[in-house]
DNA sequence: ACTTAATAGTTGTATAGCAAACTAAACCGG
DNA sequence: CCGGTTTAGTTTGCTATACAACTATTAAGT
């Protein structure tokens, strides 16, 4: 019925794609938007905050829950900047340094998986007009 | 740096649809969720929850919620079914009929201000993509 | 008929997300 | 250096969504 609704088609992908994405991160304990998070923090450690949130383009209050998270799992930790005492520096810990190949593979895997299904050129297609899209509209 | 994965992307202009159509139902008191999920009862009355749930490619336990919440609006009504005592037929009040045409109307809004955005061709690319990767993955 | 399956819907629990209101720190004009 | 403004992060309250466990009803097999 809203074969022609963009935003119906895009949100229906998304729940396909974030059951997929949940599976691959299971055996860590973690959710999707955690281990994306982590993967970030991974990449770019000490990154404050605010810059995690806006990689990320989420708003500063899902960032901080998501934080809160990845805390209690002892997997970053929250240090108060230096030159200015509002900013927060999001370091990975020792344990999450240890899952960081893991973590890597495992997304690969998933990315590895879906083009199969697809086939690389309607994957990257479809990674290329969403990108545009999504980039034009924010 | 996650340019070419698919999950991000999806996920975030998931976030950014969420908006554009969560301020053009707002006037209507309606969620995007319970406008789509009431659109589907308007045009097939009578519905069994089931169906609407398949419709929109929900859980179940997704459709019992957001049907709590339209019937809560009194926008529609739940009956039971007649030859078999499981079932729910969902019916739409007058109320909601009243709706229709508004809510209907406000969605053709906010695609055409998306088309106009993206030009026409852009946005309907983008549906067929994202409509044909949907399709083979769930 | 009786027992066992399957099916429709609900409920409990959990995460992700946003907006708006809030706190605290830093900056800026005079 | 004081008062107003901006900025970083948090809190609160809400919706959407899923999964798993539950109830109630129907269907099926013997």
């Amino acid at each position: 019925m809203f074969d022609q609704c963009l935003y119906f088609n895009t949100t229906a992908l998304a729940r396909v794609l974030e059951r997929e994405w949940t599976a691959a991160f299971k055996p860590f304990g973690l959710t999707p938007a955690q281990a994306f998070m982590l993967r970030v923090i991974l990449e770019k450690p000490g990154s404050l905050q605010s810059e995690v949130a806006r990689e990320m383009t989420i708003t500063r209050s899902t960032a901080t829950r998501t934080l809160d998270g990845l805390q209690k799992l002892k997997l970053i930790e929250r240090r108060t900047g230096e030159r200015d005492g509002r900013e927060l520096e999001i370091h990975p810990t020792a344990r999450a340094l240890t899952l960081r190949e893991q973590i890597n593979s495992a997304s690969g895997e998933v990315t590895k998986r879906l083009k199969k299904s697809l086939s690389v050129p309607r994957f990257e297609e479809a990674v290329a007009k969403v990108a545009s899209v999504r980039k034009s509209l924010e």
